[in-house]
DNA sequence: ATGAAAGCGCTAACAT
DNA sequence: ATGTTAGCGCTTTCAT
């Protein structure tokens, strides 16, 4: 049988109460005591009954927040859905876990609200957001105050966090270039549309491809398109309209949202079928894309996983699991094509 | 604040142990009481508190029993870590599972463990093994006895099984169809390796790429080989050493666990990289072809989740999870190449 | 600074 | 057939 507080103090010569105290470094203890305490613990092995703790929290549950962009998206759907999923596991564990959508274009609004959650008492946070150092700052001092942050999808750099959940985009970037390699023949002009390129995301993928196939063959002749904001369907297609690339182009990797505007301007170029594609995610473009058979691979990210994941570690961590998690949890490269898309 | 058995009690007017045994469906109760302690449950959606439940039931956690083959192999040691990490995570609350491994070289030594465990008490188990009658029946026996009972990876079919947990391997083999069509240039000739054709796994796999081929053209020239048990070298070098085979052959998709002599057989004919070749799961002679080149793709099925699902779920049925799981919970079917095997 | 005790929701043993 | 109650391990309030 496990070994509970009881009989840590009974072999301390204390208290239950002064052994919960000492556990949780609460103060009125005397620090001896406490060390001695702890030590007890150590060497017995203790490891603190979730359920009974998640029963005696039971009546002021721990307030977990979970910030999701306000931009409606089926990406973050799928990061919901996760969501959804874990708020539902772990109901009545003494946590309570609520979303809060914010406004990451309005960096200011986001800090504000961040300080309205911190007064109203929360006890851990959960985010994804532009790796800003308004927002890091606001994280680093709200982590000070005794609040852990796990963040997702879109690293917000700190040491401060308790771990971050996301893919490592450059690796998605290789195993891109892997694919293109095995697609398209040796030497041959192959294009990668970038994203903006103060989004990480975008940029760390562009690498990744562009080493890998350089990995390769020096052969291969790889043009990256920058993406403008609002990305206009001319920028692609104006590459495209020069009629040398048009002949030689055996190869697009996509690697930002903006699918639609390239898969139009490649249609309009008479390109279609004739070059393979390579995207990523299981946005609706995509997936239509797969379909037509104009798409041949997506790279996902199990966005589900990246919404309940910091979920069940917060659950963990603040219901006193005694492991800390790694710092980074790598979201896997999923390779999917029209026939293994869900 | 969510519904307890007290204010069902309150409602119906009798005591808390009476609203325990009825929604039990314990005997001892007036039919009558009981259907009106469950409607009223019903109508004020009550969801039973699990962390109260463990702690309840923690002097005498139900046994849930995972039977593993007794075989050593890289593939079942994914699905023990999945087993060992929902050890770890379901400690204590309510539940005790404990792994026991058996030789289904020897059904009626595994139907005669079976029966001992039953004396032994056990809450649930949770099982792989070939699809026969002895096992099916003593199977469906145990459920009627009231032990629920969920498959892994390889199914057993019985309508009485809660659920199973494992990939649609049809599916699988169209996804290996996709590739391979990718790959190679469309009339030419392909072989498909498959195992002893009474084992399931192998000849679901084939179906589905063979039909994914021809779906894709029917100038592919498609030959099944037959594995042998134990299977030879020379059974695929024979097929091989047709100067006309060796001549055209541009894909291999080998569906067993037979990758080492085949690809050794691949090596004598010197097509060691001139051949496309797609193989299933992560195995370690498999991880090495993909290093060398040799290998181009392997189809994977999340064995860790293999593991860890079918735990999970018999848990929070026995620990009364309202929702029953669907009777089949797909693995994924993941593609992998060298940059994305973990 | 520390001890004592009540209570979280549920189960099971005991009492009626 | 049904009611009563102790107790699971932990947290927290109230005494001391």
């Amino acid at each position: 049988m496990a070994v509970t507080i009881r009989e840590i103090a009974e072999k301390a010569g204390v208290s239950r109460g002064t052994v919960d105290r000492a556990l949780h470094n609460r103060e009125g203890v005397n620090p001896d005591v406490a060390r001695r305490i702890k030590e007890i613990a150590a060497s017995m092995e203790y490891l603190p009954n979730t359920a009974a703790r998640a029963l005696s929290l039971h009546k002021e549950p721990k307030k977990i927040v979970f910030i999701l962009p306000d931009t409606d998206s089926t990406f973050f759907s799928f990061i919901q859905t996760g969501l959804a999923k874990a708020q539902e596991e772990y109901r009545e564990m003494g946590t309570l876990i609520t979303a809060v959508h914010m406004n990451f274009r309005n960096i200011s609004a986001v800090t504000e609200q961040l300080d309205s959650l911190m007064s109203e008492g929360i006890a851990g946070l959960i985010i994804t957001g532009p790796d800003v150092p308004e927002l890091r700052e606001k994280l680093n001092s709200m982590a000070e105050k005794g609040i852990p942050f796990i963040t997702y999808n879109s690293d917000i750099q700190s040491d401060k966090g308790l771990c971050y959940v996301g893919q490592d985009l450059y690796k998605g970037g290789k195993v891109a270039a892997d694919l293109m390699h095995k697609l398209t023949p040796c030497p041959s002009l192959v294009l990668a549309v970038a994203g903006k390129s103060d989004f990480k995301a975008h940029t760390e993928r562009i690498t990744g491809f562009v080493d890998g196939m350089k990995e390769y063959s020096k052969d291969y002749d790889i043009r990256i398109i920058e993406g403008y904001n609002p990305y206009k369907r001319d920028t692609f297609s104006a590459v495209l309209a020069d009629p040398e690339v048009k002949q030689h182009v055996k190869g697009i990797f996509i690697s930002t949202g903006k699918v639609a505007a390239t898969m139009e301007a490649v249609k309009q170029s008479g390109l279609l079928g004739k070059v393979r594609v390579i995207c990523n995610d299981e946005i609706p473009e995509v997936i239509k894309g797969l379909k037509k058979g104009y798409i041949d691979f997506t790279i996902c990210q199990d966005p589900v996983n990246q919404g309940y994941l910091p979920v069940k570690i917060m659950v963990q961590h603040l219901m006193g699991h005694p492991s800390t998690p790694d710092k980074w949890i790598k979201s896997p490269v999923e390779i999917k094509t029209v026939h293994n898309i869900d």
